[in-house]
DNA sequence: CGTATTTGACCAGCGC
DNA sequence: GCGCTGGTCAAATACG
């Protein structure tokens, strides 16, 4: 971990028994399916960028003690504000979490950004290996479009949440150099709780 | 019949 | 200014 340059990130917890998909926070915090998968097949890289506009990406390492994505309640899967600082620590503690469940991210470098209109809005984008197109994180979608772009044979989904006055966006593309893999960018933070992620958040992660 | 998805058209940003 | 590209809209279509 080079620096402190980027914000924090969290997670959520869902309920794995109830949908069959690998979602993100299933494979996180049900150690039978991560144990399965193998975490170096789960995703290898995160990408975000901080309120300011700035885009990181972020490489972790994956030893199964070391998981990817901070666990906090009812926050989805988006990137923390941060009403104090721009400088949260992706090494910083939490009080209410095992330090094994902290998260390990390295190697986090400045990208150059699209373009400035980024409307304030937090993103986070992550890399999984799945054979679904969809990751089921506990809020509902609607897609409302999808484009093919350049210099990839697969189509990106375009997604907004379905909830009324949540403005979160999310696109869903496969990877270009490994089409196992599902690239999916969240874009936006969810103004409602996760319809799933209060019921189970108290729910005991096992990581023996 | 209501809701979700598909898909072509349109628009805006960017590079040349 | 023009063309390319990505993102969004909205009518048509599919589905339960």
């Amino acid at each position: 971990m080079s620096t402190s340059l980027a914000p924090t990130i969290t997670g959520m917890i869902q309920p794995p028994s109830s949908n069959p998909n690998p979602t993100i926070t299933n494979i996180l915090t049900n150690h039978n399916y991560y144990d399965d998968l193998g975490f170096d097949q789960l995703s290898d890289y995160l990408a975000f960028e901080d309120q300011l506009g700035d885009a990181y990406t972020c490489n972790f390492s994956s030893p199964l003690s070391n998981i990817p994505v901070i666990l906090q309640e009812n926050k989805g899967v988006i990137l923390q504000e941060n009403n104090t600082s721009t400088e949260s620590s992706l090494n910083s503690n939490h009080d209410d979490m095992d330090s094994n469940h902290a998260v390990q991210i390295n190697n986090c470098s400045k990208r150059v950004k699209r373009s400035e209109k980024s409307d304030n809005a937090s993103r986070i984008a992550f890399r999984i290996k799945t054979e679904l197109e969809i990751l089921d994180d506990g809020y509902k979608w609607r897609k409302y479009g999808k484009k093919m772009v350049k210099n990839n044979p697969n189509p990106r989904n375009y997604y907004k949440c379905s909830t009324v006055g949540c403005k979160v966006k999310k696109r869903v593309e496969r990877d270009l150099k490994d089409s196992s893999y599902v690239i999916t960018t969240y874009e936006g933070i969810h103004s409602h709780e996760t319809p799933h992620a209060f019921v189970y958040y108290n729910t005991q992660m096992q990581f023996d």
